[in-house]
DNA sequence: CCATTGTTGGAATCTTATCCCAACAATCCG
DNA sequence: CGGATTGTTGGGATAAGATTCCAACAATGG
């Protein structure tokens, strides 16, 4: 069928050809080629690298050789570049970024660095929970380093799938295949609202006898938007919407202008809701305690780091239990 | 704020010391470090290399010193990583693999290939219509060649933006900030149904319209489902669902099995539900139409061949409108 | 049509990686 | 316990390759 028939991204094996073409490119050649494509000339870029004009242009014959490709088209006026050399420029300075890399990080570690551990999260971890779980963990221990990027659940675990981080943390939701996958946190939806509403004496909420009041909804593809919306529908009745806002914490301000009640996550009304003179009422239907989880590729085969936060944060939950209420 | 006291990821410049570093580290040293760290033995890595083991050793012991940092517990059976070897084997790895498809990417410009567009979609379009399109592209295109990768519509967007891709094709929806966006296709929602359905002689129906019937819901987390939840809500009604399935060709199996309606983009049912017997009915709610959206950081600094993908892209519905009736 | 700008070629030089051989350290095992 | 084995490191000679300088060359632009 059509999808077959696409010539795209085949993951085919290099040829012995390649293998060896592959020994032909080197980091300085690669260098000075985007800086000849970033002055579009070859004096000025040899000037800036310190090097000969006549050795730049040399590399670059060689190498059009080697490869058998015209990387550039000479102009008169300097040297414009062919779609080879376009497709050469965007590989050479992702490889260029990667080497910088090796050379910050080792650099750090020559200044006494321990280890490092790369993370995946989706929005949810990083709002609520990671900036507290990390702080405490870079007290019990300094010397260590994260690099942490921002992804939605399903490419945590594809990332971690690929190898991009060692460890991620999604929904419980999300798929996560064959990864290993351990409990990190409960996430506790809580109706906020005002002290002087009339549900605001409760203790805990279903979410239908918020049905009678208005709602301030989150932007209309949240995933807590969604859930709410359907457990609506299941219920038989509608959400009076007032008003959709774009996050937590403006949904908080939103409630305290008494536009009706607000629905997010606890430990976000902690951070975004402290001190507004706001109430927040756990909800107790059970799609109110929404999982996160945390996923690796191979517990048993983590580094020392990579092991090291795994318990960490395996752990940080109960350690806490109190605080998190 | 605790967000702010994370200590990570911090894109700092990189110092005049970093820079000279950076060019300490080349693809050789770094291959023999992958070699070594693969066998844990550095003579048995100089002899898959080829090449002499004091060689070896003195390229990773110049690199340990130029760097200050120890790579290596030497131990009697061979070499161990410290956490700097691991984190060095990451980043030299991905390296080296870069290096890889330049040398595989230049190869093919030697045999031909004229130029390269590379892409980020997400689901929807890869399925509904990049096969079809692109199977159009590269036959009016021989030497071109596309390098296509799926994502969801939010990151599509900030692939594009990173550069990591010259042209996104993701939801109308998706917030595409600084972007540049195209109109690329209407992806209109049918109903389907057996041929003897009370409805099926309908040419066009409103969603509440088939609220009376059976319902096949996709699985819980697809925009489909969610937004049909919603419309009935909007309209004071309850979805009555049989069962929830996974794909779109699931839904069409479920719908000749008489276990009620099913409803999906009208391409996928003409990819999937063709000769199944089945009727297909578009929705007039406006929600059922959506939109595909083109996403480009410059069109007027597109790559040639970027340019060419893209104008053919944002033509291509209107030539073939008869056929996506 | 000559001056200017910019790329390329060649020969000499210099850097530097590699090789081979030997030394050395640490286990293994009889 | 001690020689054999396995594996890493050091030094000097060699060989390979990159850089420099200078000159030639092509193509605009006034």
């Amino acid at each position: 069928m059509p999808l077959a028939s696409i010539d795209v991204d085949i993951p085919r094996a290099a040829t012995p050809a390649e293998t060896a073409l592959t020994r032909r490119v080197d980091l300085t050649t690669l260098r000075l080629f985007v800086a000849v494509c970033d002055e579009q000339n070859l004096t000025r870029a040899a000037l800036r690298e310190g090097i000969a004009a006549s050795a730049v242009s040399k590399r670059m014959n060689d190498f059009e050789l080697a490869f058998g490709v015209t990387l550039f088209k000479r102009l008169a006026k300097g040297m414009a570049l062919t779609p080879a050399g376009e497709a050469l420029l965007h590989h050479a300075r992702v490889t260029l970024l990667n080497v910088e890399k090796i050379a910050v990080e080792l650099s750090e570690y020559s200044q006494g660095v321990r280890g490092h551990v790369r993370m995946l999260a989706n929005l949810s971890a990083i709002v609520q929970y990671l900036p507290e779980d990390l702080s405490a963990f870079f007290a019990a221990h300094e010397l260590l380093r994260v690099d942490l990027q921002e992804r939605p659940s399903g490419q945590v675990v594809r990332g971690i799938e690929e190898g991009a981080a060692e460890i991620g943390i999604c929904s419980a939701e999300a798929d996560s295949r064959a990864l290993e996958a351990f409990h990190y946190r409960y996430d506790n939806l809580v109706v906020v609202m005002r002290g002087d509403h009339p549900l605001a004496g409760r203790e805990k909420l279903l979410f239908t006898e918020t049905l009678d009041f208005d709602h301030i909804g989150l932007h209309t593809a949240s995933s807590i938007y969604l859930r709410s919306q359907y457990a609506a529908t299941q219920a038989g009745k509608t959400m009076r919407l007032r008003i959709n806002v774009p996050g937590f914490d403006a949904v908080c301000r939103m409630v305290q202008a008494n536009m009706g009640l607000g629905l997010i996550p606890d430990r976000a009304f902690a951070v975004v809701g402290a001190g507004m003179g706001l109430r927040a009422i756990p909800l107790r239907d059970d799609w109110g305690r929404r999982e996160l989880k945390i996923v690796v590729r191979d517990a048993a085969r983590l580094s020392g780091t990579g092991r090291l936060m795994l318990d960490y944060l395996r752990a940080v939950e109960t350690d806490r239990v109190g605080r998190v209420g």
